[in-house]
DNA sequence: CGCTCCCTTGAATGAGTTCAAGGCGCGTGG
DNA sequence: CCACGCGCCTTGAACTCATTCAAGGGAGCG
């Protein structure tokens, strides 16, 4: 019955470490994959959730992207968040049960389903898995912050450099290359996500091209220059103890 | 030895339905009292943490009120929230132990501490506590989300009439009057964390006040047309089940 | 082939910033 | 008690960066 689309196996998961699974030895893992639910995959521009809906379970992207957004009450949208493999959606769910955003696919993609009740139940048996849940938690609240930094603060320039150089670390820590990857989101979603119009997304990719920092081709995205990159990027980021470079 | 500065008594607390104890029964509450440690009041303008810092409790406004803020690289820095009574203070600081902020009172204040220690032993004997976090936590996040929608989209008047309104609100929901308070925040608190200049702020407060919706005078603000304040807010609010207005 | 969607580029416009000056309140010291 | 200085805030004028408006290119698809 479950599961006809993909077995679900978290012990063999190449995102195990990312995920909830992480810090969990063989035994829990198997008990964590015992509660996690099969999803058909999910079309580009569909709904993985809508605002405002009842929030049963959380969900983590096993394959493809997904773009998080609220509407606003004249019709406006704004970007939230994107997500990549082995992130976790749905925490804004937390303080009501309902959802704060909604969730579309940016290109057919695939989810875990992990049902609320049955998370609850594994906090109980396995601790550790409270305890990473815990510093998604975390991580979650720390990206709004850059986020919140970003928009805040910073010109258009900075803004599309950082966001490049943003992604760039999330594909490369998810075992792709950091300096040549293909966008998943459209102009509008990047611009969105950014405070900016999509005009002066285009300027600013254009910009940076001139400047053989990057080469653009539609969607593809070809980072030529990192060192210049980061220099961009530098001055707009916390002051941290470990540094974000590697 | 402890508690020289005020008795710790959650029972008693004013606060108690914002805070961690929401929910709990007497018995629950008093342990809960039980951990919570007292701090000797802190100055304006003086630090409560600092980022980067390890943390080794969270914090609860008891009196007055702190601003939190990420220092850049550069040198400048972003606004990321304002703490009035019974809000929690060092959430960020789940993803690794170290506070991703600084915190500074505004005025003289007073902290209710909590030790993380002592929480987490909390939460075993009394899963309630858990409960009554994890909604704070979800507060925490949606309430940054709003705030991504209004610094990504939003003009200067709508700023500062949702800031306004967003003060106004939670002045109110403590028991004050929400048409007339103090500003605990000087002009370049609120330019800052509205991602605008002081200049803007100045004038966006000026312009609100020639349109007869507010009375200024230095710190303090008289809304005087609430209707024509929440016009101006609506557009930018999610659409949400239940409306904000009341 | 022709349509649609998405993206780029140019030119004009404008919201907010920057620069500059001045006012007000308050504490300190003469 | 007043003078002075300092921090904070307001206001005006010039400027600038991003937006808006407008046009056109190119890929994908029926």
């Amino acid at each position: 019955m479950e599961s006809i689309f993909h077995k679900v196996d978290c012990l063999h998961c190449r995102l195990s470490e990312l995920c909830l699974s992480n810090g969990l030895n063989k035994e829990e893992i198997q008990q964590l994959t015992s509660i996690v639910k099969s999803k058909r995959p999910i079309k580009s521009d569909e709904f993985l959730y809508r605002q405002n809906d009842q929030c049963e379970s959380f969900y983590v992207v096993r394959s493809g992207s997904f773009r998080s957004f609220i509407s606003n009450t004249d019709g406006s949208e704004q970007t939230i968040s994107f997500y990549l493999s082995g992130e976790l959606m749905g925490l804004d769910s937390l303080q009501n049960g309902r959802f704060y955003c909604s969730v579309v696919a940016m290109e057919t993609s695939t989810v875990c389903e992990l049902p609320l009740a049955k998370l609850n139940e594994i906090y109980l048996q396995i601790p550790a898995v409270q305890a990473q849940m815990t510093r998604i938690i975390g991580r979650e609240i720390a990206s709004d912050h850059d986020k919140i930094v970003l928009l805040g603060n910073r010109s258009a320039t900075e803004k599309m450099a950082t966001f490049l150089l943003m992604l760039s670390q999330r594909y490369y820590s998810l075992g792709y290359s950091g300096t040549r990857f293909n966008l998943s989101m459209r102009r509008y979603d990047i611009a969105n996500f950014l405070g900016l119009t999509i005009e002066t997304v285009s300027r600013q990719l254009s910009s940076l091209s001139k400047q053989g920092i990057i080469t653009v081709d539609q969607r593809g995205i070809q980072i030529d220059n990192m060192d210049l990159l980061k220099t961009i990027v530098e001055p707009c980021l916390p002051k941290r103890v470990s540094s974000i470079n590697k």
